[in-house]
DNA sequence: ACGGCCT
């Protein structure tokens, strides 16, 4: 299927903290959202009077199934699942119809208050996924929907996807060929994000945020005061160098007395992130690189909280807000 | 040939 796709519902936005669409810069394409993405393989089921179009996609960010839902006025809806949730989905299939080859004849009497025969839940991040067996007139189906927000999971717009009872076995063979063909790793990362994590020293709050965006896994460091907040982000390839920079200066730190005050100086100097760098044209390749020891990290520095901003600007998942935030539990 | 969600 290659119609027109609402960025929103993309699953770029696995991953910690709500949003991974961290540099708003990657989308400024504008209103290609299939742009970078490509099909590997479709299937097309004919389920009575609907039809559903299971499509293998990959960007940058991985692998994923798209499930499109072509009513018979030739409404559509759609939902993303990571190729793990599409697994989890195949599995639960099974027993949803399980349940469903058990039941007795539709019988009003025993469908519970809220219509649901069966439920489940799928978690992938911070998205989750509900399936549950209703019944109505119309007989039986398997409601597959997800919270169009990740910040607003309850009483907010669902998108959802309905399978009739009947065709879920149908349903899920198709999941399956396509999961044998493809497996089952997301790829873009091996396993779920790292926590985030919180520190307080004296009064000051720091973050540690993880996250992904186009062009990689990186963790956004921010000091946060009342009424301000700084950070840099720092791409995972760094991750290590900045550690053994800390080490150094820890090492520093402990040789004693006469090289406190000016190491202390010293170090001051590099991480006030005072220092004004005005008119600056130097465009950055990446995220942010590890500068030698030197004076050009308070230029880096300088770029990293510019983009910061930009990113802020384009509605950055915000580790001081108390919605967005796995920080702050 | 449906039609399912939500209050």
């Amino acid at each position: 299927m290659s119609d027109r796709e609402s960025l929103d519902d993309q699953p770029q936005k696995y991953g910690a903290s709500g949003g991974m669409d961290a540099t708003g810069a990657d989308f400024d394409s504008g209103q290609q959202g299939q742009q970078g993405e490509q099909e590997l393989a479709t299937k097309m089921l004919q389920i009575q009077s609907k039809r559903f179009y299971l499509d293998v996609k990959q960007n940058k960010r991985g692998r994923f199934i798209k499930v499109a839902e072509i009513g018979a006025d030739g409404r559509r809806s759609q939902i993303f699942l990571a190729l793990s949730t599409a697994s989890e989905f195949r599995d639960h299939l099974s027993s949803f119809s399980d349940y469903y080859a058990s039941l007795g004849p539709p019988n009003s009497d025993n469908v519970p208050d809220d219509g649901k025969l069966k439920s489940e839940m799928m978690v992938k991040d911070n998205r989750r996924y509900y399936l549950d067996l209703k019944e109505n007139s119309r007989g039986r189906f398997l409601r597959v929907s997800h919270p169009v927000s990740q910040t607003i999971t309850r009483g907010g717009p669902r998108t959802q996807i309905a399978i009739p009872a009947q065709g879920m076995i149908e349903f899920r063979d198709a999941l399956t060929d396509l999961l044998e063909e493809f497996g089952t790793d997301d790829g873009g990362f091996k396993g779920d994000l790292p926590d985030g994590r919180f520190m307080r020293v004296d009064n000051k709050n720091f973050y540690f945020d993880i996250g992904q965006n186009n062009r990689g896994i990186y963790m956004r460091i921010s000091e946060v005061k009342t009424n301000f907040r700084t950070a840099i982000t720092v791409p995972e390839k760094s991750w290590a160098k900045f550690r053994d920079v800390f080490a150094d200066y820890c090492e520093k730190m402990k040789e004693g007395g006469s090289s406190l005050t000016g190491g202390m100086s010293n170090i001051g100097g590099t991480s006030s992130g005072s220092n004004n760098v005005l008119g600056n044209e130097n465009k950055m390749q990446g995220v942010a690189q590890v500068s030698p020891p030197s004076g050009t990290s308070q230029l880096q520095q300088q770029q990293q909280q510019q983009q910061q901003q930009q990113q802020q600007q384009q509605q950055q998942p915000n580790p001081n807000s108390n919605l967005d935030s796995p920080l702050i539990k």
